[in-house]
DNA sequence: GTCTGGACCCTTTTT
DNA sequence: GGGTCCAGAC
């Protein structure tokens, strides 16, 4: 037979692309041979530009799209590459395998789920169902007895997690970081085996089942490893630096049983995420564990001022951990990064406030300006400032979107009509009802949790029994609800799904429940028409917990986003720019936060936060602390502690900026508010 | 069993 | 400022 080799050659365009928008290093990264390639990126260097056009470069190469596997670890980031990537590709795009490693594993795991003890219909827990269930395996586990000594479900919850992404054993973790645990190890193995059999008999995972169970499917079943191995030839990893154990082991695991071409993009500065079980000898080691593998440096800086970087170097020389650095900008000269010290957390919100209108009035449009902070609650004041001066804001920190009370109570609906087991839906369901609580819901989803048609169950004399005299009418009216939500046919269309739990007795409990009814009423009106892009409910589902990045309440909604300022935590700012960005609150328990500086390696860990802080402003800088704080906003004030990654810094790397505080005259007594 | 009020506790970062 | 736990009423 005659052999007939298609020969692809590189689109012009592409071939332009490669000539003219990359340097030498970012160039011989992007077109590295097949094989182990890790690439070590600082900040502003390119990274995102290499990972995209490493993706095109090898779809021209004749490389089909559906068997590139690139994961990232946030969602901004996977989507921001997608984008990308549709701009250098076309539609093509698409096919790759992209999103963070939650998702992917969602998207593995449907089909082959019965070999795992699920159900293809699986939903997925979020934190607080998770908690849920956690909190019923520990009665299981007969904790709740037990004396006031015994650990609590959260603590449980976040052992069993972490033993899972570091790939450890509960015994390791208490014989090692965990020994004050030692005495009830038999009880948490147990509550840890109760949960998973919870999960199981719900047909629900957690964000960690989504890893721990993708790395069991090719442990244990050659097959499934064998087919991933011959669908992903090329793995491209970004944030190496925060990958954990478990997604190191998965993605290596696949690629070594396949064509072994994986690419690794990272910083280990900006490792900050090791609460999750990250540990960034991953990227250091990748040499070691990958012998012959190439390691690329780009280490030019594009984004920031040679000021900017200056101060960026000197912080993270005081850590005395991972690769030396060389970094330097290619721009032009710019101001030197500004020190404010104010009299308290209120002055720091004006001082913000101030100098972003003054911004705007020099032509930076708000959304080229960036307040970033280590917790979230240090933007509540600010928040308040910003709404006395009318200046619009998109919050990037606290709860999401579906993490809302209503949007999860509507949520829970939409989920047993998906997977009519889910044990934390029910009951949420149930006590919604007056008359209610723990142990008739418990009863009630015994009756139904586990039926054929779970809503004939529900409205059998049985059910009936279990539901307290008083609270029957408003029963049968739920039941009735559920009837009507059903025969919208929920998994084809979302949207009247949702507007059909609107029409039902729901809108009365939210009025009865919560504060300010008609906004969240509202709020799930809009979310009915975010819905009405699926034409999959299951879809819709796991996006939202998994891809969705949308905030809820204290955004301001605008026309533009351009001209919105985003408030956001150091985490959620990884991998993004601003022209303008104000670091505040930068005192010792804040940042470097309390609890995280008692912890071996933890001083450095919040070194790194603040590195990825200052690292994102392009042109200015400015660094703000409050001299006195009430802690948390109780108890008394206090004087503060300027931060250490402040007072370690080079004095002349920085300006001390002095407020000049203008006092009203007297006659004028203008409320001033917010004090 | 459920609900409410009051005492008491500590407050990270995300998928 | 708010979530959780517990005692006591219904």
């Amino acid at each position: 037979m005659r052999k007939i080799t298609l020969k692809h050659t590189m689109p012009a365009k592409l071939a332009r692309h490669l000539d003219e928008d990359l340097n030498e290093s970012q160039r011989a990264a992007v077109t590295a041979p097949d094989g182990y390639n890790l690439i070590l990126a600082g900040p502003g260097s390119g990274k995102t530009r290499v990972i995209t056009y490493r993706v095109a470069f090898l779809i021209a190469r004749g490389i089909p799209a559906q068997s590139i596997l690139l994961v990232t670890f946030t969602r901004r980031a996977a989507r921001e590459m997608v984008h990308r990537l549709e701009t250098l590709v076309g539609p093509g795009a698409q096919k790759v395998w992209a999103g963070t490693f939650h998702a992917v594993g969602n998207r593995i795991l449907r089909r082959p789920a019965h070999l795992l003890g699920y159900e293809p219909n699986f939903t997925i827990l979020d934190g607080e169902d998770q908690l849920d269930l956690v909190k019923l395996a520990w009665q299981d586990a007969g904790l709740s007895g037990q004396a006031k000594l015994a650990p609590k479900p959260d603590e449980i919850m976040r052992l069993i997690s972490l033993g899972l992404n570091t790939r450890q054993t509960l015994a390791d973790l208490v014989a090692g970081p965990h020994p004050h645990l030692a005495d009830w190890l038999p009880q948490i193995e147990k509550v840890a085996e109760a949960y998973a059999a919870r999960k199981r008999a719900a047909n629900c995972m957690d964000y960690d089942d989504l890893l721990g169970l993708w790395l069991k499917l090719i442990r244990e079943f050659p097959d499934q490893l064998r087919e991933q191995a011959d669908l992903f030839r090329h793995i491209l990893i970004d944030e190496m630096q925060d990958t954990n154990a478990l997604q190191v082991e998965t993605v290596e695991t696949i690629a070594a049983a396949g064509a072994g071409n994986l690419t690794a993009v990272g910083d280990d500065a900006q490792s900050i995420y090791r609460f999750r079980g990250a540990n960034y000898d991953n990227i250091l080691e990748f040499p070691k564990r990958h012998p012959g593998s190439r390691t690329f440096m780009l280490d030019v800086n594009y984004r920031s001022t040679p000021q900017i970087v200056a101060l960026t170097a000197d912080s993270i020389r005081h850590n005395r951990s991972g690769f030396p650095k060389a970094l330097t900008s290619a721009r032009g000269d710019g101001l030197l990064p500004a020190v404010v010290a104010t009299a308290d957390v209120y002055e720091e919100a004006d001082l913000v406030c101030q100098q972003v209108l003054e911004a705007r009035d020099n032509d930076v449009p708000l959304g080229e300006v960036a307040v970033l902070y280590r917790n979230h609650y240090d933007s509540v004041v600010l928040q308040g400032e910003l709404v006395t001066r009318g200046i619009p804001y998109s919050v990037r920190s606290g709860l999401r979107f579906f993490e809302q009370a209503h949007i999860k109570d509507v949520l829970a609906h939409l989920r047993v009509a998906v997977n009519p087991r889910d044990e934390a839906s029910w009951r949420r369901l149930l006590l919604m009802l007056p008359g209610i609580g723990p142990a008739k819901a418990a009863a009630l989803f015994g009756k139904i949790g586990d039926s054929p048609d779970p809503i004939a169950a529900m409205a059998t004399k049985e059910a009936m029994d279990a539901v307290p005299a008083k609270t029957r009418g408003l029963y049968a009216a739920f039941v009735g609800d559920m009837r009507k939500l059903l025969a919208t046919d929920p998994e084809r269309h979302p949207a009247e799904a949702i507007n059909a739990i609107l029409k039902g007795g729901y809108p009365a409990v939210v009025r009865q429940k919560y504060e300010r009814p008609e906004n969240r009423l509202a709020d799930l009106e809009q979310f009915a028409v975010l819905a009405a892009r699926y034409d999959s409910l299951e879809r819709l589902l796991a996006e939202l917990l998994l891809a969705g990045d949308v905030y809820g309440m204290d955004t301001v909604a605008s026309s533009d986003p351009k001209d919105v300022l985003v408030l956001t935590t150091v985490h959620q700012a990884k991998g993004l720019e601003w022209s303008h960005v104000f670091v505040i609150r930068l005192v010792e328990d804040s940042f470097p936060h309390l609890r995280a500086v008692n912890e071996p390696g933890g001083d450095e860990e919040e070194r790194r936060i603040f590195y990825v802080a200052v690292s994102r402003a392009k042109n200015e800088l400015t660094l703000t602390y409050p001299s006195t704080i009430t802690r948390g906003g109780y108890g008394p004030m206090t004087f503060a502690t300027p931060s250490r990654f402040l007072t370690e810094l080079e004095p002349t790397l920085y300006e001390r900026a002095e407020l000049d505080r203008e006092f009203l005259p007297l006659e004028d007594d203008r409320p001033r508010g917010g004090r």
